[in-house]
DNA sequence: CTACGTGCAAATGGTTTGCACATAC
DNA sequence: GTATGTGCAAACCATTTGCACGTAG
């Protein structure tokens, strides 16, 4: 499987965009965690280190990102949902798919409790294609 | 388990907040949907099942619903780790634990299949209190 | 009846864009 | 050498806020 950098290269040549220095660092910056993140905190990181980069550069790169895939633009999403599913949402359609599996249920409360995790809340995505859209 | 409408209404009350036609509104089209949205998409929904809400009101109900823990204010989101783990998230400071489960995995193919869902990638992400933090 | 909520419009601040210079290929 | 990238500052637009009127409890 491809690393995020040669996944974003692949992206660039295609498009017959450059890979420049300040592409480099907004994205080692943007994949050395896993949190999610704000632009702001990706000047603050990046100023840190002795990089000159402008916001600009970094809004479009982030556009960047998000147009080859490997990022996702989100707002707000969803803490709980009261009664639990897990899903499955097709990247053409856009169709999700509710699935529950207690198999699946019951291996994450034993991880859980192997590593001394108190959970409260769980969430399972499956990405990809659904029959229609294979 | 309670409705998101009981928990929104529990800690509305115990601020002595009002539960208005506005709030309800917004509640219910926040959890209509399971997808991630804009404030935007809000204000037009709404106006489209003749409701006169003002934007103001969208963005104080939503920064309510954030605190309140029913909503995660994100913005950008990694669609892949190239390497793949699942995450447990201490809601309290933060730590990231990864784990890999080849049985949770396993079972993931398998769900998948029976739904005719060709699987590009997949997140598991739990939430609760670490060791340290209980 | 009173404290809290709402709509409106103005203020704020994050994001985008035009332009002149810089650089990857 | 040329097309693409960058920084800067201005423009833009989403979000927040102050205020006067409305309303839940």
């Amino acid at each position: 499987m491809l690393s995020e950098e040669d996944r974003f290269k692949n992206f660039l040549t295609a498009r017959k965009l450059k890979f420049t220095a300040e592409r480099q660092a907004v994205l080692d910056r943007v994949f050395a965690t896993h949190k999610h993140f704000e632009a702001d905190e990706l000047l603050v990181d990046l100023r840190h280190n002795d990089l000159k980069i402008s916001k600009a550069t970094i809004y479009r790169t982030l556009s960047l990102l998000v147009k080859s895939g490997l990022l996702r633009e989100v707002h707000y999403e969803h803490v709980h949902g009261c009664e639990h599913h897990d899903h499955m949402v097709c990247n053409k359609c856009g169709k999700i798919i509710e699935f529950i599996d207690n198999r699946i249920e019951e291996l994450q409360i034993e991880v859980c409790k192997k590593n001394k995790f108190q959970a409260e809340y769980h969430r399972l995505q499956i990405q990809g294609l659904c029959e229609d859209c294979c």
